[in-house]
DNA sequence: AATTTTATGAATCAAATGTTGCTTGACCTC
DNA sequence: GAGGTCAAGCAACATTTGATTCATAAAATT
């Protein structure tokens, strides 16, 4: 629950000093997480043991609790919509061993998700359909665990629109098409830690001897593609597994795609009825449960 | 002035673990304020003596003067602290068009990918894993959107294990290996709607002719290959976008690629150790900032 | 090849943090 | 007035924090 309606709610039944420490905590709540404890005491006029006992009295076990409480307030990409869940459910249930590590997982992925579509994210994957948009050519390049999500948005991106290339080919034959890239063409290149050796050194070719425009889904806006890019979309990748994820980028990706589509609206419409009639002559889906969305 | 560009503006002139640690600093500036400085050390994967020489070396006189730097960035305005951030609710409303979608597709996706992981996904993920664990051999299939899923997979899997088989030979052998298919083995399946014909006709021939177990990754348990399965693991693919969702498939099909990893325990480990070894003696990742974990 | 310079991490240090135990004093009840 | 309960604070505590020192390893320079 949220701390400040919690201290209100108790304030009553505090005893004085208590008082004075929950005015100040909810008077100065950034000051909770960002300051130390015997500071805020300091300021409060009370002596540390007093800040103790209100958060113990407010029903927490620990400072440390309640200053995180507020830390999460505090964050700019506020997605602990997940992790408040996983609290409570892993709490209620006592999940042991394998089960609350998938449940972590998957938790946290789904946070990374959520984070990466946030205002900032959403304003740099507008920038990155507009590049998109206006090129003459559009590489798709991943190699490595970055490799399905560089096919998957290639293969969603060409059932509306023929000018996407994905650079794979067999027999180290992946990047010559790049060989004729121009400055009006994008790069679309997912690259990760640990960043595959190829993938880097195709971007630099794209990006310094063909001029073209590098859109980076990357870990960080200094990675060594980053510093290559034109617009960097950027996704977490931590899991409290042995692995990092992909799905974030995978995600992130997805949306960069449709997005694309909604914006081409009804051109990309009859393109993909297009792919559907195609793919209905080549009896590529099972006539079941025929759905209207290719993918 | 702005602690990042200061890091951006300085960063080619820093030695490679200063690099890593700026990094840090400007993939989670909240982070810099909220956390201490061994934490955040602990998480750059830097002694902690790093961040003390960052921040010396950008100019500052303390790690406390750097930290400042980044609280008033964070701190909110007195105003605030009583309309408790309704933000991101009002701003999605005040979201218009491309911008609204983008964020719709990224919420309803993070949910998904938390709903795939509640407490019954967990234990047939659970249940996969052990099926999967005592094969012979591991078949990866899964055709068009599927595809990307499927490939990541195995690619994974393939980190720590070396009886995994992607299904997807060039010139339609794709499937060719399971000829070879026995009852000892599993086939992991992904097939969500519209169902690509391939990947049902393969499920079946495995299921029915071989008596392979099948363990699917789809969209219901009354979807084609759902009624073959073995196990079926259940993600939902609606999205408010065009396409639907091919994310809350990738990211069940990472967690139980994780789950496998980690249950193998030290097994696992030596293993991954084993294909580090080997992917440096190729050079395949770059040698600037390695992490610790490969894929 | 030799020498200087730079980079890095382990060990160490003093300072600070958050907590606990104990004491004091006020207030109430019987 | 004796006994009890509750607030409140002091002092000591084990931890943790951020900084410093020093030895070694790696680059760069001569």
């Amino acid at each position: 629950m949220d701390p400040a309606s919690r201290i209100t709610e108790a304030f009553d039944r505090l005893p004085p000093q208590l008082q004075a420490a929950a005015r100040f905590v909810l008077d100065h709540p950034d000051d909770v997480a960002l300051l130390s404890m015997r500071e805020q005491a300091r300021r409060a006029g009370v002596p540390p043991v007093t800040m103790t006992r209100l958060a113990r009295q407010l029903g927490f076990g620990d400072y440390r609790e309640f200053r995180e409480l507020h830390a999460r307030g505090l964050r700019r990409s506020p997605a602990s919509h997940f992790s408040e869940r996983a609290g409570s459910l892993q709490q209620n249930q006592k999940m042991k061993g394998d089960a609350a590590l998938a449940a972590q997982i998957g938790w946290t992925v789904a946070e990374h998700v959520a984070g990466s579509h946030d205002d900032g994210g959403i304003a740099t994957l507008i920038a990155a359909a507009r590049q998109i948009e206006k090129a003459r050519r559009v590489y798709f390049l991943g190699a490595r665990s970055c490799h399905s999500v560089a096919f998957h948005a290639h293969y969603v991106y060409s059932l509306f629109r023929d000018n996407g290339l994905l650079l794979d080919g067999a027999g180290d034959t992946g990047s010559d098409a790049l060989r004729h890239a121009t400055a009006d063409d994008v790069l679309l290149a997912v690259s990760v830690a640990p960043y595959a050796s190829v993938t880097l050194e195709r971007a630099a070719y794209a990006a310094r001897h063909r001029r073209t425009s590098v859109v980076a889904l990357t870990d960080s806006k200094l990675s060594p593609i980053g510093r290559e890019a034109a617009v960097c979309l950027l996704v977490r990748t931590t899991t409290p597994s042995f692995f990092h994820a992909m799905t974030p980028a995978f995600a992130l990706a997805e949306t960069l795609i449709a997005l694309l589509a909604a914006r081409a609206g009804d051109k990309a419409l009859g393109a993909i009825r297009n792919s559907e009639a195609q793919l209905d002559a080549f009896a590529t889906f099972s006539p079941s449960n025929r759905r209207k969305r290719i993918p």
